[in-house]
DNA sequence: ACCCACATGTAATGTGTTACATGATTTT
DNA sequence: AAAATCATGTAACACATTACATGTGGGT
């Protein structure tokens, strides 16, 4: 039920096309919600359906009309209803920590070569958040409010990346 | 294509029915993978028809026969394969990160009391890993080499929920 | 000439969740 | 007497992934 509550979101931050929101599905929004163009789609129809959304048709020269989706009333309290629910952690399916509780099925070296190329994405993504974080969140007290909430995201993004990263450090040590 | 390889796993430490691996899957493994019984029924079924596992059926007095399973030959060969494949960081679904991205459309107490929420479960479940690491993992240098591999996963599992906790606080100490 | 960005979709398959179903034994 | 544990499953539905499909305009 939270692909339609994301897009939602989003919506209600900018009336935008399906193709808009893969993109910040992709971007952005993708660190703690991923969705493909086609599970987009199929859920704006939906939202259409129910009037949780409405569509401008924006005609374009030569291509497809741009159809631009629009929160509605209806919409924008079903999402405020959902904001005041209990949001339960969400289930994890992390292939490399089962692979480690095999790990000694294995040579030694195929397991720390993997944690080396994990260290290392996460290394990269670690970087590519902190970097956002000085260039647009230099003085977090000062935000308003909304680039606040933005923000915590971007730090849970942050520590994410960062336990990440000190885990994979951990394991190589102990594990050679 | 990872429920099957968690399943291979689990049978390779040792031979048990489905019923006894939803138990696994709702305990230890359930950090890193959870399953449901009805997929382990369903994917042994799989496993069976692609003779990666095999049934020992053992007869109860009134109950149904109990189904060991068993990993075969063919089995291992995949696990072992599947084990030297690269593997990706899982995609994540955050209800909650979601909720952040829109936090300004409710009053702030409503953010604020399920942060407190989740900071309490994540402490809990934080301790409850903390006290297996004292009970059990005192000193990792001196483990074997299965109790390290475990231990790297508890430890996963305790620099997870710590990264949580920390993020709570933060994020409720910034929006008060 | 080829590839990338724009823009939207259908179809098929795979995975996960929820509800329902059965029936014995053990614990409260 | 009621509830929980043991033990296995079917069925329906919801959600996610992958492949395929179409067509324009701009850059290399």
């Amino acid at each position: 039920m939270s692909l339609a509550h994301a897009i939602l979101v989003l919506l209600t931050d900018s009336a935008q096309s399906g193709y808009d929101l893969a993109k910040q599905f992709d971007g952005s929004v993708g660190f703690f919600w991923q969705a493909s163009h086609q599970q987009i789609y199929r859920e704006l129809g939906k939202l259409e359906a129910q009037q949780w959304v409405e569509v401008e048709a924006i005609a374009q020269a030569g291509r497809p009309d741009k159809k631009l989706y629009h929160v509605t009333e209806l919409g924008k309290q079903q999402l405020i209803n959902w904001l005041g629910q209990a949001s339960d952690p969400s289930p994890t399916r992390e292939a490399l920590l089962v692979k480690m509780f095999s790990g000694n099925l294995v040579p030694r070296d195929v397991i720390l070569q993997e944690l080396e190329r994990r260290r290392d994405l996460h290394a990269k993504q670690l970087a590519f958040y902190r970097s956002i974080e000085e260039q647009h969140f230099a003085n977090p007290q000062a935000l308003p409010i909304e680039a606040q909430f933005r923000y915590l995201t971007l730090r849970k993004g942050i520590g994410y990346e960062a336990d990440w990263l000190a885990w994979c450090e951990e394991a190589m040590q102990l594990l050679s």
